[in-house]
DNA sequence: AATGAATGAGAATTCATTCAT
DNA sequence: CATGAATGAATTCTCATTCAT
């Protein structure tokens, strides 16, 4: 086993980890690599091995909590999407709700997403991404709605777009509505958006 | 006159606006107050004189440029709604028409704003705003097209919020969308919306 | 008076001499800014409000030590030479003198000039310093003996740096002459240089 | 063929050779460790293994530096003044001309050399140098011209620092003068000195 | 012998804020 | 009211050196 690149791979996770909770609860602004190391465990120069500067850590977080919510909402819409056959217009509207319950549980991703939103949409559509695919059926489902390609891929994005600004919002601030008071209304929205 | 008071305001209003040029340029966290008040002419001192901290100078930028664009849109809507006698449903996408294409045209507004866009919307439900009297009116032209006085409020607010965080990703990265590709998109889902 | 200004001068000087005796006991490399200015007894910050940053101090702290240096010597020289009705080799010789014994008691500057002695030259050769009248008229001596401007320039700047380097390494190291062993042999060379 | 301790040899030189160049241009103190091994295709470890630390490294550089030069000027000084049958003084400043030809072709060995010249002087004096023999030469000729062989060994060694430190000036800043427009005053003023 | 990940003391520099003038 | 010199805590980042593998 390589437990030489393994125990590195871990080291940066733990860090990852830490400047995670910290910036989400207390903005990176307001976070000192001091604090993270601390909290991750490690020496402060171990910090600059595994990241050039406060900034690339902080892409990186995003980047990886990004990744992890929108794999854990494609694999919870495609495993409910077959299970219950559920048509083109039904898996988006359930991929967009699992989007809004997700990020209404992950209060802190919100944080540091705030205003990075593009960056979600970049995950799907990146040609290398391991979502590509997963992003590329979506586009298709609207398509079955009589949209074009670039009108599906479009759509795709401001209805993202949108729900996570408002998610952001509702979530982080909660003004001027909640989440809950929101959702039926952005759910009807998403609705008529499709048809 | 009150050269007083006026003068006063002067010189708030002057470090107002070198704050927002520097703070849209570089971000609040990557300017020192010595260059605002360098910028504005005052010593640093002064700049204590006027605002408590870096935080109130934030908000206050926030706010007053805020108010300067929804003051320019709104009376833009109105005339031209007036003069050409729009329908409720026209006279929203007008609204939100306009409301993208300024932010647009202050690209530097919109760092600013990118992920505090309740703010916005604050601004036309707050009860002592200037505004309140047209919040109220778009609500009631929402009303018109058959949704309760609540729905209409969210729905104002989900829409605002909507196109501004498009725009903000459009106007400020371009990526993956810029705002003239979308905008077409955009129109043709608020009409869809509104009906 | 204009205690304002002349307050900043003598805060300014203070740190100057403070980071001087520390930089020619440890040199620079070893001594920390922390450590200037707690001898200067000033605040950290208000260092960088004096010097752009260590390198800057540096520099500053060769020229006045140097300019404290040259001007003591020429004062004695003038005087001295005056006094005994010296003439023209005389004078010079005599200025080289004293520069050897003054550098010889100053061993501390000489830690920092080591390398960097064109800088006492360019103090007598600069338009605008205050020894241009006499480094004219040491050129002027030279002359005397016979040589052009031009050649004149150049000797005494040879000569300058040459006394000036081989102080240096007696002064500092000692090795593997001492000024003293050395300052014979050295008085012989000018003058055979200068007739 | 000892392929142990060669090897260990060249490990040691290609370590040298980095830490040189890298020193020579851009000094020691701004010079990492880490750049040195980078450069020299060695671990940070293998490092340790071959020098105490960064200073005995500099010292080692500049030895070897130093050697290489000298060994250099004088087996040619040594080859044309038999070729050409020079005399005690023509001999003297053949080497002193050629010294200045080759540290103004070796630009960054003077970035080391400056301020610490009599290391050059110490490699010929060092009883165990295997100049040693050389610089005895260089004294008896000096004697030739009527010195006591102990104002020879000053003399040398002054003039030996008068030129090094003149060069460096010159060749490093240029400033006020060229190495180019010295070089005739330089050797007008031996020759003066060694009749 | 060689490696390079890990360390953490330390260094430079910044900057919001205060306060004497 | 206005000023700007002074402050010093806070922060980022560096780098020589060690040591387990």
């Amino acid at each position: 086993m390589a437990t030489v690149a393994e125990k590195k791979r871990l080291k940066r996770n733990k860090i990852l980890e830490a400047a995670y909770e910290l910036f989400a609860s207390k903005g990176m602004h307001m976070t000192p690599i001091d604090e993270v190391v601390k909290k991750a465990g490690v020496a402060k120069g171990t910090f600059y091995l595994y990241f050039r500067d406060k900034y690339e850590l902080t892409d990186q977080i995003i980047l990886h909590k990004s990744t992890q919510i929108v794999r854990q909402v494609l694999a919870e819409v495609r495993e409910q999407g077959e299970k219950e056959c559920l048509d083109a217009v039904e898996q988006i509207l359930l991929f967009l709700d699992k989007m809004i319950s997700t990020m209404a549980q992950n209060r802190p991703v919100l944080t540091l997403l705030s205003g990075k939103i593009s960056t979600v949409y970049d995950l799907l559509a990146d040609e290398n991404s391991e979502f590509r695919d997963t992003a590329q059926s979506l586009v298709e489902l609207m398509m079955q709605i009589g949209l074009t390609a670039e009108q599906a891929g479009k759509q795709l994005y401001v209805m993202l777009n949108m729900f996570c600004s408002v998610c952001c919002d509702a979530v982080l601030s909660g003004s001027p509505y909640s989440v809950d008071e929101l959702r039926p209304e952005i759910r009807r929205m998403a609705q008529k958006l499709l048809t």
